[in-house]
RNA sequence: GCCCGGGUGGUGGAACCGGUAGACACAAGGGACUUAAAAUCCCUCGGGUUAUCCCGUGCGGGUUCGACUCCCGCCCCGGGCACCA
């Protein structure tokens, strides 16, 4: 064999010999294990950067170690090919968007391609080519059939200078990134998926994901935020209408001292319409106008309102109190009022000193007395209700829960009632580089569907990108003007294009058939390969992607589309390559790609160490630092099995009386082999590669010390096992090593290799002597020693029998095949 | 601000269920080989006036025979917060 580890000669030649072998092509096995292993796809923002490499070695090292277990593995790459920055890159520097993406999408994929990943690529898609959005576009239209697709009034990022509509992104401490103008809030007529109809049960079936992060599911409780309370309605004293409110503390409805609206709410103008108040409210909103929601309800947030003029009812009393407006008050939660009771609630607490609003305790905690006056802050634990009429004296849970609540259905003055924080999803999008929404708007019949033989509704190429100004649909004629597909007369598209989490929402069912032309998915081929076993993806999308994904499915499911109820069985969520201490991505500037690496160290190289750089869920700082200890690891492999080959060239008589050497090499390989797969089990392939670096180490001193041990049974497998568990990390150098040492192509579809338990077990262990609970001796014993037995011989070394001269000893703790600790006074 | 993570040598990290802190590497220093360099191989490598001792896993407390690991309170860093993906 070549002497010298011409990464560059090998790479190149096997990359090709895959692909005519066609080797990672997937196809439905009834009958047999599949298991269905997906990263998350990329937006093609350019060409591969580090962020991706770390990315994608996780998914590529399972999938070919679940292969070569015997597994049917489904293994595919696309793209995520909508998005804002081909928009932006179109109105910057006039490359049409659909040139920008597949320009990208070549790039990426060449790198990924580079790398080596085992995907089968006959399954690559991208969203926004038509062949796939037009699916999207049909599974709206199954969402708008249903009721889940609807159009309502929302608030909008609006820059009055550019006349157009801003991603949150675009907007920098409430200016415009480009212009600078102070971005307002508009509200416009666009479409929502009603996720918050299956809130309950995005919510319950958590329960049944016992394979994803803890952190993930609590991150996505949190996010749904449920919560139990009540609605009960006051009415304006001046015009007698009804304002419905939620609380979770029905129990403090005799401490309301003042009521909230949300300062965008309709009622807001209706009140002060016409009086000395309507100025207040103009200037108030004037003020917020930068402000973003997240700076509005901060705890520490400055509170701020004024008030309206008019006055609420409290039904439980006739109490009236003043309605004012405030900051921390949210339109999009709840119904966008709320009641106040300072008292015991921080923010209207805060809010009441601010403007002089009276304060009234109407919960006493267990044995103390608080006086409104006196407070400095508000008392929100239970406690016993006071000044509330017929409940004075009732626990505030009990009140809470049962009394209240059931007083003020008696009454029918409100009711039982969960809310959620969850929102209805927002999918509009007034921009071009999406999908199409695919309805029509006709002055006679209102709203209409395209029909489904009409889709899809194709992007229009020939369009001016500008930097301000409507959208390039709004702005193409040829786009805009058609006839109404129900009364053929003269009709108007919708020019909103969807939110690209609507086209990552179902990409992973598509995989199944991906050219599929006559439905989304073929029904066989995904009862076969779906749901994804193993799901990988950055932490960043714990909440937004994988909740709308949940949903997605969950709609399939109930459409009879589909025959599971969640997409992701297990979910390993990595964390991210960061560079000056921000996440890697194009938009930050702060990439590193591989390419780079490619001519110097190769793509095994590089495949392992960004593996051996640390466990995927940790966020890792980008250096290449350390490069070289990988490449120098895989030249060391390239020597050993040069050497072994040297070996059995000379033909030397296998010493088979060397039978301490033969069992110390069965040994190696057989703990390695375990630790190795232990270790791919559990994604901790850092320690994985770890375990190999030991086993070479330990085959070069072997064979240092008897080389003749190698030509025999045991040499052999040591050998071939260290290129078998090596293969899933680097496969370039494994294939070319597994062709020297005449194995069978191709190495990747050679049988994981089996341990043998007995052979895996080290015969000689330390054990640890502690007194006190620290070491103080190590003693090596035989590794099936007894319990008893260790502590006799620990009390029985020289050393301890000396430290324990003239103390008591009043305990012994022994830790099986591990420690003795002898606790003495 | 709220929710979710994280913090271990000069560096990346290891320690899997509360039981030997620092595996495996990188960097650094010393040595061998070489005319020389590269490559390779060997040795040292958390700190402490150099060791059978003491200290040490962001900081302060606690639980335990024993804590990087569990509990309480802080500090710092990262992610998400609904139009970046």
């Amino acid at each position: 064999m070549e002497e010298r580890y011409d990464f560059k000669t090998i790479e190149e030649k096997w990359r090709r010999r895959w692909q005519e072998a066609d080797l990672y092509a997937s196809h439905e096995e009834p009958g047999r294990e599949k298991k269905y292993v997906l990263v998350m796809f990329p937006y093609p923002s350019g060409p591969a950067h580090i962020g991706h490499v770390a990315n994608y070695n996780l998914g590529d090292v399972l999938a070919r170690y679940l292969r070569r277990k015997g597994v049917n593995v489904l293994h595919p790459m696309g793209w995520d090919g909508f998005g804002l920055p081909a928009e932006n890159a179109a109105i910057r520097s006039g490359v049409h968007p659909a040139r920008y993406t597949w320009d990208n999408i070549a790039l990426l994929k060449e790198g990924l391609q580079r790398l080596g990943y085992s995907y089968d690529w006959d399954r690559e898609l991208a969203t926004c080519a038509p062949d796939y959005y037009r699916w999207t576009q049909w599974l709206f239209l199954r969402f708008y059939e249903k009721g889940l697709a609807y159009k309502a009034l929302a608030r909008a990022n609006w820059c009055p200078s550019c006349r157009t509509v801003l991603a949150n992104e675009q907007v920098i401490n409430g200016h415009c990134e480009r212009c600078e103008t102070l971005v307002v809030q508009k509200a416009l007529s666009q479409w929502f998926l009603r996720i918050t109809a299956y809130a309950e049960r995005l919510l319950a079936d958590m329960d049944r994901l016992p394979g994803w992060p803890e952190g993930v599911l609590t991150m996505q409780r949190n996010w749904i935020g449920r919560s139990e309370g009540c609605e009960v309605v006051f009415h304006v004293k001046e015009t007698g209408q009804e304002m419905p409110i939620f609380t979770t503390r029905p129990d403090t409805l005799w401490g309301v001292t003042f009521f909230l609206l949300a300062p965008e709410h309709p009622l807001a103008d209706e009140l002060t319409r016409g009086t000395p108040y309507e100025k207040d409210l103009q200037t108030f909103r004037e003020r917020l106008r930068g402000v973003s929601d997240i700076d509005r309800i901060a705890m520490e947030a400055e509170k701020d309102g004024i008030f309206t003029g008019a006055h609420a009812v409290n039904p439980v009393n006739g109490e009236e109190v003043p309605i004012w407006t405030a900051n921390f008050v949210l339109m999009e939660y709840g119904t966008g009022a709320v009641m106040a009771v300072p008292a015991h609630d921080q923010r209207d607490f805060e809010f009441a000193r601010k403007y002089g609003l009276p304060i009234r305790v109407v919960i006493q905690p267990p044995g103390g007395e608080l006086d409104q006056e006196e407070m400095t802050e508000a008392y929100v634990e239970p406690g016993s209700m006071v000044n509330s009429a017929r409940f004075d004296g009732t626990g505030s849970e009990a009140g809470k829960l049962e009394a209240v609540p059931d007083y003020l259905e008696e009454r029918g003055w409100g009711r039982r009632t969960v809310n959620y924080r969850l929102r209805d999803w927002l999918i509009s999008r007034q921009r071009y580089w999406g999908v199409p929404i695919p309805i029509v708007n006709c002055e006679k019949c209102g709203t209409v569907a395209v029909p489904d033989s009409d889709l899809p509704v194709l992007l229009p190429e020939g369009v001016r990108f500008e930097f301000e100004g409507p959208s390039p649909l709004e702005r193409s004629d040829e786009f805009r003007y058609t006839t109404c597909p129900g009364c053929g007369g003269p009709a108007e598209r919708e020019t909103d294009t969807m939110d690209t989490f609507v086209d990552s929402s179902w990409y992973y069912i598509r995989y199944a058939s991906p050219n599929d032309d006559r439905e989304a998915f073929d029904p066989e081929a995904v009862r076969y390969w779906l749901p994804v076993d193993q799901y990988i993806g950055g932490i960043e999308h714990a909440i937004m992607h994988l909740l709308y994904s949940r949903f997605f499915t969950k709609v399939l499911m109930d459409l009879g589309l589909v025959e599971f109820d969640e997409p992701f069985t297990n979910l390993l969520c990595q964390g991210m390559v960061v560079m000056g201490g921000a996440k890697m991505s194009k938009s930050k500037g702060n990439i590193i790609t591989p390419d780079q690496f490619f001519e110097a160290y190769g793509a095994d190289t590089l495949r392992l160490f960004i593996l051996f750089l640390g466990p995927p869920e940790a966020d890792k700082e980008w250096s290449e630092s350390g490069i070289d200890g990988a490449h120098r690891f895989l030249h060391r492999v390239w020597r050993l099995v040069d050497r072994y080959l040297s070996i059995l060239t000379l033909k030397t008589q296998p010493v088979l009386e060397d039978s301490e050497m033969l069992k110390r090499l069965a040994f190696l390989t057989h703990s390695t082999i375990k630790k190795v797969s232990e270790d791919i089990e559990r994604f901790a392939f850092n320690t994985a590669i770890a375990a190999i670096m030991e086993y070479t180490n330990g085959l070069y001193k072997a064979i240092e010390d008897s080389p003749d041990a190698f030509n025999t049974f045991e040499g052999h497998d040591a050998l071939r096992s260290l290129v078998l568990l090596l293969a899933p990390f680097a496969p370039f150098i494994t294939e070319e090593l597994w062709e020297e040492l005449g194995g069978e192509f191709s190495v990747h579809q050679q049988p994981w290799p089996e341990y043998d338990a007995e052979l895996a077990r080290a015969e000689r262990i330390t054990m640890v002597v502690q007194v006190n609970g620290k070491v103080r001796e190590r003693i090596e014993v035989d590794s099936g020693i007894p319990s008893e037995e260790m502590e006799r011989v620990a009390l029985d070394s020289a050393r301890i029998r000396k430290l324990l001269e003239g103390k008591d000893v009043s305990k012994v703790i022994v830790v099986p095949g591990k420690l003795v600790n002898i606790v003495i006074r």
